[in-house]
RNA sequence: GCGCCGGUAGCUCAGUGGAUAGAGCGUCGGCCUCCGGAGCCGAAGGUCGCAGGUUCGAAUCCUGUCCGGCGCGCCA
């Protein structure tokens, strides 16, 4: 639709009612009208023009219209003051595309986009010092939410978590382990949750011999057990969430392969790196930064900072065409600095993406809890998965926008869950399936031959107009890298559904009505592929019944 | 103090410069001879934090200001 207008907007400077002159005009804006009078699009393209023009919005739209070039039937374009363009779709062009939906199949929706990316997109990435938290949930469904969008618009998806593996609160979750299996009190910095006493007394014998025995450091040795004791336990929460990992990064195994050393090297060569107060500080601020970053700490040890600059090495010599961080807006001072690193190393800024989400503070019945695995006061996400179900939790999480601060209480979650409007669009979705199996009982069958020319009651039409939104829907959401457009669609499309099924009856023993069942049930049946494709698409099950 | 993100209905939140600002939940009032009532219809409820500005048009952009969250380490 942008590129007919578009179209036109050309061959109105052909036809020289348009002055010919300046530079690139912007790309036209299409709008989905709110108001049913305004057409099923609607674009500001003339009014834009008038300043440059010099001329009236409402003579360059008249122009527009009689150059825009609509396919045979699909609808007309009209004027409207002060100068908007508004398309309306005919209905029989609507209703036509009943029969393409069905075509498409699992396919309808997933537009690819032009240029399929390689995408990287870094998710959780919690340290495995305990169980995951709630604190944890809005990235692994955010993250996965995304990857799943990316998809269904064609990029290639990498989900990876990243992980430390031998740093301090990994030695400190080792020496609680200790404390908790001799008895002695936990350590100031330690942790104090139970699932430290349950690592104690799950001890392998071997494990205890060696951490008492080898000259390195004991809660190094038992570090190093528990933490993937916990890495194993978080992978399999996730799984219980239906979020998959392709790749476990660990930071070690950024030394190890050398991939923080060159790249710090690369930066000495190209003269970005300088020594002082016995620390090697990388020139961030000439990339933007505020300040400079130590990389190298004057007792020699890497700084956090380091491992990020090999972490970016790394994941582009993997060979991704775009890198996405998925980070708690708590590490939003950390971009600027891994900005400037990866501009310095020469990679396009354009291909890495920092995206923060903003905090969840939890409240139970009002007041403020803490989520602190130090502390060992946390809701674990299993325990939140038990209370109110994967489908519910992913829709709560999914349908916000991630620069919004949530207050996520507790008990209002779990009295709420039934009214969780994701059981409204799984109802609608098992309705469908319940019709088209009573149809099948009475062998009535589907014909969108039939839907091209009988569906144009306003709640068929305002319903099919609405299952030919899910691509757009899609495809914005995939452009923006914010998904919580796409649950609020499936609500929609829902709630016409509703009334559609309450206006129209699909199957009737009335001779009167029964001649538009098959039309009505191709309908049913393209309803149920979108909120299917949908759902899929949202990681939540699409239930044939309740 | 400086920086980033928020402030929209009773609550939780959408709203990518457009036309009369929306949804879910909650509240109130209606609807079960009929394909699934986890439903439908209707109503009440808003100075879009506040004040200026930009323009044909501002919840949206700019400036200031108030409130809240987060950040500002040779921590991670």
């Amino acid at each position: 639709m942008r590129t007919a207008v578009e179209r036109a907007r050309t061959d109105a400077v052909v036809s020289g009612v348009l002055p010919a002159d300046q530079a690139p005009l912007p790309p036209v804006s299409i709008q989905r009208p709110a108001r049913a009078e305004h057409g099923d699009y609607a674009t500001n393209a003339a009014m834009q023009l008038a300043p440059v023009a010099r001329i009236p919005p409402m003579r360059i739209a008249e122009a527009l219209v009689t150059e825009l070039q609509l396919p045979e039937a699909m609808g007309t374009a009209e004027v409207a003051p002060p100068g908007f363009i508004n398309i309306r779709l005919e209905a029989g062009w609507v209703a036509s595309q009943v029969g393409a939906i069905l075509r498409a199949g699992t396919g309808y929706g997933r537009v690819p986009v032009e240029h399929p990316r390689s995408v990287n997109v870094e998710f959780v990435s919690a340290n495995p010092t305990g169980p995951l938290t709630l604190g944890n949930a809005r990235g692994a469904f955010v993250g996965d939410l995304l990857c799943r969008v990316l998809e269904a618009v064609g990029h290639r998806v990498t989900r990876e978590y990243y992980f430390n593996d031998f740093n301090a609160q990994v030695r400190n979750l080792g020496l609680s382990v200790l404390a908790r299996r001799t008895g002695d009190p936990i350590p100031e910095d330690g942790y104090r949750g139970e699932y430290v006493a349950a690592l104690a007394a799950s001890l392998p014998d071997d494990v205890w011999a060696a951490a008492a025995t080898t000259s390195a450091d004991a809660g190094e040795v038992l570090g190093r057990w528990a933490s993937e004791r916990v890495r194993t336990g978080i992978e399999e929460s996730l799984d219980r969430l239906g979020v998959h990992f392709d790749v476990w990064t660990t930071e070690g195994s950024l030394y190890r392969d050398g991939w923080v050393e060159r790249a710090v090297e690369e930066l000495r060569k190209a003269g970005r790196v300088y020594e002082e107060d016995g620390a090697v500080w990388f020139r961030s601020s000439a990339f933007g930064d505020d300040k400079d970053r130590v990389v190298y700490r004057s007792n020699g040890q890497p700084t956090y900072f380091a491992s990020d600059i090999g972490y970016l090495a790394q994941k582009f010599s993997r060979g991704f065409d775009e890198l996405i961080y998925l980070w708690g807006e708590d590490h939003h001072g950390t971009v600027a600095r891994n900005r400037a690193a990866a501009r310095a190393l020469g990679f396009d800024p354009e291909s890495v993406h920092w995206l923060l989400m903003a905090w969840v503070r939890f409240v139970r019945d009002g007041t403020e809890v803490g989520m602190s695995k130090r502390a060992g006061e946390f809701v674990t996400l299993d325990e939140l998965l038990e209370e109110i179900g994967p489908d519910a939790a992913r829709w709560f999480f999914g349908s916000r926008a991630t620069t919004t601060g949530i207050d996520f209480d507790i008990e209002l979650a779990k009295r709420q869950s039934n009214e969780n409007p994701v059981y409204y669009v799984q109802y609608a979705h098992a309705r469908c399936c319940s019709i088209l199996r009573n149809a099948r009982e009475r062998s009535v069958e589907a014909s969108t031959a039939d839907a091209a020319v009988l569906l144009r009651h306003p709640a068929e039409q305002a319903l099919i107009r609405e299952l030919l939104r899910l691509p757009e829907v899609l495809s914005d959401a995939a452009a923006r890298r914010e998904t919580h457009e796409v649950p609020k669609y499936c609500l929609e499309v829902a709630g016409l559904f509703s009334q559609f099924y309450r206006d129209c009856r699909v199957l009737t023993d009335d001779p009167e009505e029964a001649r538009f069942s098959g039309a009505r049930l191709a309908l049913v049946d393209a309803v149920r592929l979108v909120l299917a494709n949908t759902l899929g698409t949202l990681g939540i099950a699409a239930p044939e019944t309740m």
